[in-house]
DNA sequence: CTTGTCAAGCTGTCAC
DNA sequence: GTGACAGCTTGACAAG
């Protein structure tokens, strides 16, 4: 199955959802998917143009559809022959779940990737931190997901990486530091405290990467935890 | 109900 | 001006 999405236009998110407007078959016709959103990484709930002029829900899902006459079509981002992407209404839904879902309470849907696409991803993130605009586009469209997905995705990972690591470097200080401050009382040497403050501990050589993270981070892990050190 | 996780949103900065 | 990034924050969701 191979499907990927274009990026996301201002005017996208102006006239409704995200981009993932696609051209769907159904009933053996095409249906515009006008507005759609994830339900889970598989199925979508899509806003249609039928062909009797209503504007009905579905429950659609991804499909390869070979599609000669694709309207967009753009940046050379897609390769030849390569199989379209479609969103297929597989279900239709009612009326009022269609209110409920576009009316003034709308909930921000969050897509969970599948395991092959977190783990594609992963096995990319070890081997390069950051990704080209063609590198993102590939990597995209082989995953199935849009390059902002994929872009957002890597930008979260490094974060989260670099979390943990100040995470680790905080724990393993702490103890260290306690363990020297110890032996520094033990030793009427009072030049290493816990607290990291004058010491010889280089805990603060980088502001922005050690202190201000751990400082002024609202994690939820951090509101209950007084030191940075039980974050992993 | 609380807590942890994570995709996505938001804001500021930087390079071009 | 635009796009990508870092650094958070938010909100949905699952697990305990």
């Amino acid at each position: 199955m191979t499907v990927s999405f274009s990026s996301f236009s201002i005017q996208d998110i102006l006239s409704g959802r995200d981009a993932r407007k696609k051209t769907v078959p159904k009933g053996g016709g095409w249906d515009v998917c006008t507005e759609s959103w994830t339900q889970t990484s598989e199925q979508h709930l899509c806003r249609c143009a039928g062909a009797d002029g209503t504007d009905p829900e579905c429950l659609c899902q991804h499909v390869s559809v070979s599609d000669p006459s694709r309207e967009e079509d753009t940046s050379g981002g897609s390769e030849p022959n390569e199989v379209s992407p479609a969103l297929v209404c597989v279900e239709q839904r009612g009326e009022a779940e269609v209110e409920d879902r576009f009316g003034s309470n709308k909930k921000r849907s969050r897509s969970a990737f599948s395991h092959a696409q977190v783990h594609a991803l992963e096995r990319r993130f070890s081997a390069q931190r950051y990704l080209s605009a063609p590198e993102r586009v590939d990597l995209a469209s082989a995953l199935n997901l849009t390059e902002t997905q994929v872009k957002i995705w890597f930008q979260n990972r490094r974060y989260k990486t670099k979390r943990r690591q100040i995470a680790a470097e905080l724990a393993a200080l702490s103890s260290s530091s306690q363990r020297v401050a110890v032996e520094a009382l033990m030793r009427g040497d009072h030049r290493h405290t816990p607290h990291y403050e004058g010491s010889g501990v280089p805990l603060y050589h980088s502001y922005h990467h050690i202190y201000l993270p751990c400082v002024y981070q609202s994690w939820s892990m951090m509101k209950d935890h007084m030191t940075c050190g039980g974050l992993l």
